[in-house]
DNA sequence: TCAATAAGTCAAAAAAATATGACTACCCAA
DNA sequence: TTGGGTAGTCATATTTTTTTGACTTATTGA
């Protein structure tokens, strides 16, 4: 079972919960890739230069914890686990590209 | 002269850079602050609750090293500095926005 | 002239986040 | 039955962030 994180409002900044969700090492580049479709531990590990089994693992868990990711058994050939959107994950799709567009815009 | 913040898009993730300007302590707030107008060290230091000088300090610092805020000396009354959003961080009201709008939107 | 306010800086300590390396457990193929 | 892949955990470093408290410089009001 996953426990739902403090979004912290009390700090009166509801965008603060969310900035938290996202940041953190490795988070960013996670969350885009899960865009792409379902993600695998060892896979990350590989695709994400100075990844460390550690870090993807909190990364992974806590975007789970956040309710942005889903952590499914997948019972076939090589048995594994796949990460993938969530319906919230999904919604913070579009909220997403505009942070990667303001960027673009900005240098 | 401030310098200007490498956004890390060599990690191929365009929304890291952005997130990471505004994580850190008391960022997301003090940029929220300044959306209702300029800001003042001092006053911000009461604002925030739990705040301490040396970490608004680096908010602040950070902020205007990223070119969201600017500081400005104000020949006065009380001659004073004041700290108000750039053209580039107005424009990023509307993505900030959009956070709070997401965060809201997921209790 | 004294005390307060404003806006900090600095060094050191404490706390939080990350990294490293060893280890586990299970499955599968040769 | 040995070796490799998958998906991690755990304890311990190391690094980065944040906090604390002392100190500074300049202005201002009484």
């Amino acid at each position: 079972m996953t426990t739902q994180k403090d979004t912290d409002s009390a700090s009166g900044c509801p965008a603060e919960g969310l900035l938290k969700m996202l940041s953190g090492k490795f988070k960013p580049q996670v969350f885009r890739l899960a865009l792409d479709g379902p993600l695998r531990f060892n896979t990350l590990l590989r695709q994400i230069e100075g990844a460390n089994k550690q870090s993807v693992s909190v990364a992974l868990r806590e975007l789970e914890d956040f309710g942005l990711l889903e952590k499914k058994t997948i019972n076939l050939k090589p048995l594994h686990i796949e990460y993938s959107l969530t319906e919230k994950g999904e919604s913070l799709v579009p909220v997403f590209r505009q942070l990667e567009l303001f960027q673009n815009n900005n240098q």
